[in-house]
DNA sequence: TCAAGATCGTTCGGAACCAAACTATCTCCG
DNA sequence: CGGAGATAGTTTGGTTCCGAACGATCTTGA
């Protein structure tokens, strides 16, 4: 596999360019491991659960914050889902175009918007969030040695 | 702050809302911590670091590996980055209209593509990097109670 | 030699993503 | 009251992101 490197020439490559700088090199370890297992984990779970719904990651959050709770205000969707309230929005739309969840404007307060799942939204987190708890059990068993 | 859950409300609904399915409860939270942690840590360097700079995380992932190895060829960047060869097109393209960076076709293999820091580059990595991490090692600091 | 297959980067279409600007609504206080 | 300011969600503009389809280039085997 040409003009693919090893961990170890990642590493002597680091450290040389970066000789002489003051520098947290495990920092930098710590944050990059963190990274790359996020990401991983993520890419993964897409690929073999998500996909088959054609559920996005973020898409897959929203639905699960909106399930658990019943109904759920914007904010806290977007606060619990680690995402900006303007990406929330455009989900939102999304998934409701989908049928699977739909939008209320909040009756004391005009300004707010609370969202509960359809039916069918109902149906698909019940039959799908086991499947991805199967894949997340998967996925931990091999990060703890990263972890640590 | 109204509308806003606890850490306990949400544990003890998730336990409500899933009782008698068959789930590993630990998996949930392990994989949860994980994406919180990422991701606030990856919203906060880019707000704090790369927002000066007007660059994104993956821009400036990418920026790092081309600026270690000197030389870097594109899959081993997108490998590196964690994202997608159709994706770090993309971004090499932003990049390079930036004078931030040029591409090179292989000369060997005229299927390969190398990438090459342009001097603006370069000074744009040497004076951000210490930056970056001393930015990592705030946020690696509080990162060690969760991970345990 | 030269066609079939593999490999690489780009393009395309559609979704996710954010900051900033905007609209609508509510609250506070004079 | 009623306007000033705060707050909630949406829109806008631009980037990131991906899978799939695509051209270009290289490799392989007959």
């Amino acid at each position: 596999m040409p003009g693919q490197h090893t961990l170890d020439e990642t590493e002597s490559q680091v450290a040389t360019r970066l000789a002489g700088m003051d520098l947290d090199f495990e920092a930098m370890a710590v944050t990059a491991n963190l990274f790359r297992a996020a990401n991983a984990a993520r890419n993964q779970m897409e690929r073999t659960v998500l996909a088959k719904s054609n559920l996005t990651w973020t898409g897959f959050v929203v639905l699960w914050v909106a399930w658990i709770w019943e109904t759920a205000e914007t904010r806290e969707i977007a606060s619990e889902a680690g995402v900006s309230k303007a990406t929330l929005s455009g989900v939102l739309t999304t998934l409701e175009s989908r049928g699977l969840l739909e939008r209320k404007r909040g009756e004391r307060d005009g300004r707010l918007v609370t969202v509960e799942l359809t039916a069918a939204g109902k149906t698909l987190m019940k039959g799908l969030f086991p499947e991805f708890n199967k894949a997340e059990r998967h996925v931990t068993r091999g990060l703890d040695s990263d972890q640590l």
